[in-house]
DNA sequence: ATAGATATGTCAATATAACTGACCCAAAAC
DNA sequence: GTTTTGGGTCAGTTATATTGACATATCTAT
């Protein structure tokens, strides 16, 4: 079988070294607001899955995280006392916690992701849609969604 | 100005989610062969950048890996130790140091890189190269390269 | 020659975010 | 009624980063 040229391993030896550079850009940009409310990365990711995953359970959240609970439960724990998130109890299952953004939360969501928008923005909008289609459906492999 | 679809703030937010995977994935799967040398994700990433530069300079890879000196210090150590990396005097400018993959830095390497490489392989061959071209460009663009 | 800037190395203390392992309780499932 | 599951917690440790202060050698420019 002929090698691709794409699959060249200098190809793949610069994906992984871009990517790496993609997440550690795209996760700094926020980092001056959130110490500003004492929160670090962890939380920024934490907040972000709960946005998007509204109402998830606490083993949700430690599914896409992979992290330990007891990781986990600090986190939870620091958004708790400073009223950026709230635990309902499932109605189905009553041992679930289902986390939620309060308002607070909402408003924090918001100014972290104003700030962290802009560069992918950027990247977006000088990029034909097909690109980002192709962008999208690449990542997407990777990690095997 | 109209806003297109792919620049809508949801669209946003799961490349900003689907990064974090995509990263988190590609920097897990060595894991265990790292541990087998005592190494880290830090040791990973300083060695994939100095593959990918060889006998770049000390600064260089601070600027590459964006860390203290401090902390890049106790990496570098550790690899020399080893005996994975070595450092060359610059020839030009004395105060440099060029650092260089030795034998078994180049082995270590490998040994890696064959196992991280398998995740994006598989996304690639899955896609068309213009796919993978339109990835790798929307990528430098979040990167701003 | 010498003063200042640069490249690198190091000591010490601290912060952040993860880990392992051992338990606990309450509720659901069988 | 026993077992499993979802969640919480205590304690100790590890990995990786930080800040701040200095030290040394070498290069650059005057």
């Amino acid at each position: 079988m002929r090698e691709l040229l794409y699959l060249k391993d200098d190809q793949i030896k610069d994906f992984i070294e871009q990517i790496f550079y993609a997440y550690r850009e795209t996760y700094s940009d926020p980092k001056k607001i959130l110490k500003k409310y004492s929160f670090g990365t962890a939380h920024h990711r934490a907040i972000h899955l709960i946005e998007r995953h509204e109402g998830l359970t606490v083993s949700d959240l430690l599914n896409k995280l992979k992290i330990t609970k007891q990781s986990l439960n600090r986190v939870l724990r620091d958004l708790i006392k400073n009223k950026t998130i709230l635990l309902k109890r499932g109605e189905l299952d009553s041992r679930q916690r289902l986390i939620f953004l309060n308002e607070k939360g909402k408003k924090l969501f918001e100014e972290i992701f104003l700030e962290q928008k802009k560069r992918i923005y950027n990247a977006l909008k000088n990029s034909d849609s097909d690109s980002v289609i192709k962008f999208k459906d690449v990542l997407k492999k990777i990690i095997n969604e």
